[in-house]
Order: C-alpha cells, then sequence, then structure tokens
DNA sequence: GATGAATGAGGTTTCATTCAT
DNA sequence: GATGAATGAAACCTCATTCAT
C-alpha cells in the first residue's frame, strides 16, 4: 500500500519534511494530554514553533496533523522492529529477544502509541486503511519469526494458532502502554518482559 | 468507591431513571457511529427522545452523558460476568467456560466495547478512576478463578503471574472487539474462544 | 418555478419569517454600503439585531443571506407591479402608465435594485436560475402589456420586437438606479419617465 | 481626468508595462470565471506566469488589480470607438453604423464588459470616478454623433433627448452582455442590432 | 417538568501582504 | 528584479449551555 500524500504549498521538500517534524513532535505532545478533539490547530502551530498560517502551508485539515502523527509513530515502531527481526534465526531464543526488543519499544514510545490508540478513530475512512495496513504488516512480522520456530520443529503450531500468538504479542506489547495505570504500578517493565514470554512461550514448547 | 453522582434537576427518581436510559441507549449509538466530539447534544437529546432543554434536567454537562453511558456499559459486562463467576467452582473447566462466556459477553457487546475504549479519556479527571476502578473489580474476578484453580492444585502459577494472566484474558476479550477488522475475518468467534483459551490453559497445566 | 427553501433549525414558522424580515433589512443597508462580500456575517447578525448564533438558526450559510435578499427585492418589485398590471386593459395609455409606475417602482426600490444587480452573481448555480427567473416572468409581464396594444391595432410591433422593447423597458427601470450618478444628476424623475416613454413610444405608434 | 497611477517598485517602464499587461489578462480571466472576491493574489500571480512577490513588484494592493483591468477594458474599448467615431460625418446612416459597430465591440469583449460591470462597485472610492468619468466620456461620444444628425436636420431631437438616447444606446449595448441569458438565446448580434436600430431611430426621424 | 430559541466563545481555515534570500 | 515562506488578522460557522415561557 502506497503511502498516503499530504498536500504541501511548500516546494522545497527538505523544508516540508523539517516543518513536519516540529509539527508531529508537538502535534504528539499536545494530543498526549488533551487528545486530538480537545487540542486546537493554534496550539499546534505554537508547539512546533511556528505561526498558525505556516502550519496550514505544510498541511491541508486538522485530520492531516493526525494522520501525519499517526505514520510517523507506525513507521518509528516499524522501522525499530524490522531492524531487529532482520538478525532473526528462527530459534526460540530469537523469539524471546524479539518479544523482549518489541515491549521495550513499546515502553520507549508508550505515549506515542497510547496517542494512536485512542485517536486512530479520528482519521478519516480515507487515511484508516492506511494505518491499519501498518498494523498487519508489524503483525505478520512476529508471524515469520514464530513460523521459523514452528519450522526448525521448536514450536508445534497450527497456520492459526501461529496467527493469533502474533496477535496476542503485539496486544501485550501495547497493554504495557494503555493499560499502565494497573500494570506499571504492579510490575517492572523486565518483570512484565518475562512473565509474559513465560506464559507466552512456555505453553508452546513440542516436548512438554 | 463509590458510584459518582451525576446531577438532576428532576426530582422523580423514576422519572429520572427512565430518562437516562433512553439517553444513553441513544448515545451508544452515536458515539459508536461518529465518537464522543462529533456528537452533538441535540443529536443525544434527539435520539432518546426529547427536547435540548429536557436533556439538560437529566444531566449538567456533556460529559455526563460520556459518564454515564460508560458507567452503564461496564456495569452490564460486569453484572453478566459476576452471574457466571458466582456458580464457579474453581476447576479448570468452570475457567473455560468463564472465558468463553466472557468473550461471548464481549461479542455481544462490541459496539459498546470499543466505544468505551475509544472515549473513555474524554472523561474528566474526576470520573476516570470511577471507571478504572471497574475494570479493575472485573479483572479481580478473573483472578478469583485462577486462583481457585491454583489452590485446587489444577495450576501452579505465582501471584504475579495469576494477575498477568487474568489482565491478559480481560484484554483478549476486549480485542476480539476493538481488532474486529483484523481478527473477525479469519476467526469465527467460536475459533477464537477455543484457539485463546488453549494457548492460555494449554500452558499453565501442572501435569504438563 | 418552486421557491428554493432555505433551512431553518427554528420551527415556529412565524418567528422565522419575523427574523428573516429584520435579517433582510438589516442586510440590504449592508450590502448597499459595502457589497456581500466586504459584509461580515456578524454584521448582518448585527444590524438585524440579534447575535452570530441566532442568525445562523435562520440560515445556513451567508450565500443563504444574499438569495434571501434577492428573492424578497424581486418579490417587492414584481408584486407592486403586477398589482398595476393586473388593471390594464391594453391601450397606449395604460402602457404609459405601467411604464411610469415601474420606473416609479424602481426609483423607490433603486438601493435594493442596485445591491441585487451586484451582487447576484455571487449567488451559488442553484440559486441563481431562480432568481433569473423571476425576472423573465417581469419581462413578460411587459411584453403581455405590448401585445394588447398591439392587438387593439395601437401598435404595429413583430413578436420579436415586442419582446425587446419590454426587455428595454425593464432595463431602462433599472438604468435609472445603476446609473443615478449621471442619469439623477441631469433628469427629475418626472422627466426621465416622460423622455424615455415618448422615445420608446413616441416611435411605435402606427399612424406615425 | 488624469490617469490614476499605480505604485510600481520596479523602474523600468517597459518592463512594468509587459508585465502588467501579462498580469490584466490572466486577472481577466480568473474574474470572468469567479470574481474579483473569489479570486486571490495567488491566483494572479499565477495566471499571469510569475511569482507572488512579483506580483507585489508591479501593484500595491489587490484593488490595484482590479483598477488596472477596468482601466484596460475602458481603454481598449473607448479607442476602438473613437477610431469608428473619428470618421463620423454626421448622417443617419453614420450613427447607424455607430451603433452597429459599438455593439460588435461590446460583442467582442462581453466577458471583460461584464467583469467589469459586476466588480467596479469594488474599486476604492477613490478609483471609481476616474473608470466612471470614462464611461462619461463614451457617452458623449453618442452625443456628439446624435447631435451632428440634429445639426444636419435628420433627427429633432432636444438637448435633454440627445443626451438619454446616448445612454440609451450605451446601456443596450451593454444589455446584450450581462444579459446575455436572454437575449443571446432569443437573437443573433446581428437581429439584435438591427432591431435596436430601428426601435431607437425608428422614432426619431423628423418626416414620420 | 418540558420546550426550543437565543447566546457567544471559540474552532478551523483563508489569504493579502511582507521581507529575507 | 524575482522568489516564495512566513505571518496573523479576520472570516465563516458550530454547538454546549441557559432561561423565559
Amino acid at each position: 500500500m502506497e503511502k498516503r500524500e499530504v498536500h504541501a504549498s511548500v516546494k522545497d521538500e527538505q523544508l516540508v519534511s523539517m516543518r513536519r517534524t516540529q509539527m508531529i513532535k508537538g502535534a504528539v505532545t499536545l494530543f498526549k494530554d488533551k487528545g486530538f478533539h480537545r487540542t486546537t490547530t493554534r496550539e499546534i502551530a505554537k508547539a512546533a514553533g511556528f505561526s498558525i498560517g505556516t502550519l496550514y502551508e505544510y498541511i491541508r485539515t486538522k485530520e492531516d496533523v493526525l494522520y501525519l502523527v499517526c505514520d510517523f509513530i507506525y513507521d518509528e515502531v516499524k522501522d525499530r522492529l524490522q531492524k531487529e527481526v532482520n538478525q532473526n534465526r528462527g530459534t526460540i531464543e530469537n523469539l524471546r529477544l524479539t518479544i523482549a526488543y518489541f515491549f521495550q519499544v513499546m515502553d520507549d514510545m508508550q505515549d506515542e502509541v497510547l496517542v494512536m490508540y485512542q485517536e486512530a478513530k479520528s482519521l478519516s475512512k480515507d487515511a484508516l486503511p492506511y494505518v491499519l495496513n501498518k498494523e498487519i504488516e508489524m503483525v505478520k512480522m512476529f508471524e515469520v519469526v514464530i513460523s521459523h520456530c514452528v519450522e526448525n520443529g521448536e514450536l508445534r503450531l497450527s497456520e492459526e494458532e501461529i496467527s493469533l500468538v502474533a496477535h496476542n504479542i503485539f496486544v501485550q506489547g501495547q497493554m504495557w502502554g494503555f493499560r499502565r495505570w494497573a500494570l506499571q504500578r504492579a510490575y517492572t517493565l523486565e518483570d512484565y518482559i518475562d512473565i509474559q514470554t513465560e506464559l507466552l512461550i512456555g505453553g508452546l514448547y513440542v516436548h512438554k
């Protein structure tokens, strides 16, 4: 799926890229605190460090900001995850590390992920599928890693189980952020990683 | 935690209760379609079947509607779950049934749950803890059921593991609704229940 | 052609009618001074004697105001003209009186007519035909009066000539308003009526 | 009345003249389609083939563009008319030809004339008299031609009648453009010229 | 207790104009 | 002389809330 273009009046692509980075940074902070709807475009402009007029040189509507924010967050998460997965050798040990790494990323970016989670529904019907697609791609990464373990004979899982385990891992990563009010009070990140990994993988070994 | 009172000008309590039921029903449908912020108070009044003036006889602010909606949904889910859990005898078989029942409830009420999930953040700092508390109580129900199994010797889990498994069950129930775009395309509810239960419990048996 | 409906949120039709009258009155004055585009909706509301919020209870867009203004002016002119024409007996003398009466109306309403003339182009593609239709109907009134004279044998004109004379009368009425900077400096209304009538009819007599 | 100066930062007069020609050409097209107020300065610059910055090297305000456009159109019309009138010998036949020629010019330039007609009111109090003056001068040309006929004894008209006939001719020329929705559906330009001329002059002959 | 007309703060977006490069 | 990014005043319109009836 190709990237959705957000129209900018400004021609200089480097400038566009720079300004948008400023914008996204400011917007994430605001959305985190007040949500998308309660944040005004003026606030976004101010947080980004430029005027309201300038903001609209780089987007067409307020919703464009939300899209850019979501797009950015997904790309960031996906890129980080991709790097880890690329080194994968298909062993259980690798799966453990991938999960740990993913949970770590979700911890680092929990504010961003929370924002995305709560505001993605405000995306237009146009933009939503593009964002959901990114999530599907990430889930697929986990599927690939798990499949390797199955092919190696280290795990015995049906196709359907593989897919669902991948979803579970993904959601458990997000949980750490969006249920922080419960989980981060009770567990350290390390504990959370350890216990979830054990619960997930403990039950999957072939020889058990 | 005691129930948060929403002020009504009208004294007749039965009337208040009736009007609020109408209101919640209408509001859920609207929130489902357009979200809390994009729904106007006029629309809520209309969907409830009375005038905007009347609406404000039963609430003080728009946010009160959201609170009442969230409150109602949680109560509904919790009540249903409570009934099931009350019959529980503390066996693995009972745990399976509880999970199946919970997932079924989450399927029945997926629109409502989705609404709550996406809009709860718009609750005031005042109302949010009360709603989160309800969630904690529900997670505790699962903890109780699992604990029984541990006490029976059918499962071997630490305190920390019990709590996290309870969270996992809860979130997997919600997942079915808020990731419907992926899950409900790939699995029937029955399959989802079966596979998730197996993945959850399969790894927890003492004798495996 | 049926009347184009302008949506009002308010139900009470009498109230709607009253408020719109206030609105039109205020708007005409403003449009006269500054034109449609330079007049703000707030100014219209203020001139009408209510708040901006109230204004929008009676219209949907600013353009609706323009439409209502144009509609009102045309109706006013047309109604007045209709009354005169209804008494018509089809003689040259009647034609003279009709022209005089029309020019008098155009003098009374010259501000309104000027507004309509200059701003009608800002009407949406949707509303314009409806307004133009009213003009066609007025031109037809003149055609009827002239035709009677032809049928009576008092004038000898082809169909095409009748139509064009009707247009000329109509435009000469408007001229008095929109070229006031030249004409009203040089002629009194009475002189204008006399001379134009003579020029128009003088050349049309059968026996001349 | 002397020409109103529009300030240009650029000194090279030839360049100024060239750029302004480009500008006027582009602006006329835009004003024709969308009107003065709905046309942005950026669009004008683009249509003229240079940047918004450059546009403002040749004008001081947006209204200057309108003035230049109006000025240009009037000059064009007036120049063409002047050439014809200069050959005039003061006969009825010459008057006929002048009218025919003028109507032809108004047909050629009907878009431009329409623009001017609808937008002239947006000129500042400063610029308007200058433009109106041009119109007065054109009307005077017709007065001169008609006066010649009167002096020749071919027509018998008072001073006041001469002036009004001149106005009528002028407005009937414009009519062809601004009432095109009615007239150009019913008449060819030739028919329009013939009938209007006959109606105008038919009634003026001395011997009739 | 019910109604709905009235309010106006505040939201998003546009666009004429400037000025550093 | 030419460019186009930046600016911010000001436009249109919405909608939560009130209050007289």
